[in-house]
DNA sequence: GCTGAAGGATACTCTCGAGGTATGCAGTCG
DNA sequence: CGACTGCATACCTCGAGAGTATCCTTCAGC
């Protein structure tokens, strides 16, 4: 078809004119004359194919095709002006979809509020969730599959950006009748003497087999596992294999024939850390990648995380 | 806003960049050059308020808010080609709404076969139906309420253009038990002498009126009662108030305790007119007001008119 | 680390088309 | 029957968009 190309001034002048049925008028509201205005109109009628007004001395009428058309040319003037609104919209980070990492434990009391929260503070933005350790968010974030993660340090800061968005005391969990479950008030490392423990993988699990080394450092307690995941520790002290080291939220596991007790303070974290609530979940993203949406959601993440942080640590 | 007005052809050359991801080949694709397709993409982005896409020497990739964009790109372009492709269609007379008027009687043979026949052959177009009158329906159509009608005759011609669309016998409907439903073969204007008779409204029933006067003149019937309808008429009948002269369909009215009868020859019609069958039915419409549309319509009304004339009359 | 190539952006020119002014022309009303 | 209303046409002007030439940045490969 070689017909003129039709025109989005096309389009408007029409509505115009079909509104007003006066070309005079619809010149006047298009701060235009009328003398043009007829030949946009004769020139969509061209475009189209069909003759879409009748025009007589006394005024215009719409033929049948012309209010067929007229239609879509609301239609296509409502959706070019959605496709603006939607995109200035995802351009301010109000709108679009945002790949959120998170390890399993880490999520326990985070992740539920900052979920109501996100959707109440951006409702069209779709979170979309990927469970995984450290490692794998750090992966995600550097092949732009992910735009946060809900990680445990350490990081390559050169690549990556982290802030701390919640920190939390480590307990120790004991099976049911666990000679330590006697003892009153925080555990030492050395109440941990000569006591079979559950730790964790050095390359898997580096985060809580560091804090665990640290809190044990001078004791002489006896590695008798290494886990991956926390929950798998809780798990093995229930059935009396061990005693574990675990963060606060793991109470929120529900699992039973455990005990938890808390710990003396850690030393010999970073400076800025906290020796009361040593276990710390950073968020991430990629140094240099942050963008208006990013923006918005590590802002709700830090409400989230302010508002946490002054609620009761279990 | 201020911002400067977006075009169609800003679209169009958005949607060729993003699909292609490369300002060369996409220009290429537009048979255009590479610059003013820059131009057209800033442009864009501009009136949008928004970066659209993210350019580096290694081609060119979307952002969000770009992505968003695109898709309601497609649908405004896609939008508006319906729009044409509708209004083209209105404007063949292929798709739309036609205005159709009919009287109940006359419509018992055609109007069934032809609403099917409608939605068969112009499947886009919709039929509303309004019951009338011949006079109500000239009304109509001199109003532009109807498009085209299916009346009696006679019509003004200088307003109206008719063809004849249906031609039926005219019949005796009888109590059951009346003396003249004995009679074998048809029934002449004689053997009416003397038998109470129901006949027609001069002004509202002009067209039965008329035949009935023109079958029965000579003879000496006595009109006991003028009725406006054919089913009232009917109904007369079946009480035994009187004989009644209707067309040859009104047997298809399903009332009981009559008896219809054939007639002989009514002479004295136009020149056009078949004694066998003096009932015609019109189509009609305002002369000079044929519309692609209508002109369709006529023509499926003429094939099921031809088809229905070869099929038994009754 | 330097050089060349790829690819988008910019500068400048030209042309076509959109808009403005003046006027024509047809239908309607007093 | 003339004047008015209202859309169409003629002609002119100017600006937006397209083309050509060139620049700038970045990445690849030696």
């Amino acid at each position: 078809m070689q017909s003129p190309a039709l025109t989005l001034d096309q389009l408007r002048c029409f509505i115009a004119v079909a509104e007003e049925l006066h070309f005079g008028r619809a010149a006047e509201r298009l701060t235009m004359t009328q003398p043009p205005l007829s030949r946009q109109i004769q020139k969509l009628e061209r475009a189209v194919g069909a003759v879409l007004m009748e025009r007589s001395n006394r005024g215009v009428t719409l033929t049948p095709a012309g209010a067929e058309f007229l239609d879509h040319a609301y239609r296509v003037t409502k959706v070019l002006e959605q496709g603006v609104e939607h995109a200035r919209r995802v351009d301010a980070g109000m709108s679009g979809t945002i790949d959120l990492g998170f390890t399993a434990v880490s999520a326990i009391r985070l992740l539920g509020p900052l979920l109501i929260r996100l959707a109440e503070e951006l409702p069209e933005v779709e979170v979309v969730l990927h469970e995984g350790v450290t490692g794998s968010q750090v992966n995600g974030i550097r092949r732009g599959e992910l735009a946060l993660g809900l990680a445990r340090p350490p990081f390559d800061g050169s690549l990556i950006a982290s802030r701390v968005v919640a920190r939390e005391p480590l307990y120790a969990v004991l099976p049911v009748g666990h000679p330590l479950t006697a003892v009153s008030g925080a555990l030492a490392p050395q109440d941990f003497d000569g006591t079979a423990m559950i730790s964790y993988h050095p390359d898997q699990a580096r985060y809580f087999h560091d804090l665990t080394v640290r809190f044990l450092v001078n004791g002489h307690a006896r590695i008798v596992q290494r886990v991956q995941q926390i929950l798998t520790a809780v798990l093995l002290a229930s059935t009396g294999e061990g005693v574990a080291l675990v963060p606060a939220s793991a109470t929120a596991l529900g699992v039973e024939g455990v005990v938890y007790k808390p710990l003396h303070d850690v030393e010999g974290g970073h400076p800025d850390s906290d020796p009361a609530r040593p276990v710390e979940l950073h968020a991430i993203w990629a140094r240099g990648g942050m963008t208006p949406l990013r923006r918005r959601v590590l802002r709700v993440v830090e409400e989230v995380s302010a508002g946490l942080s002054h609620a009761p640590t279990a």
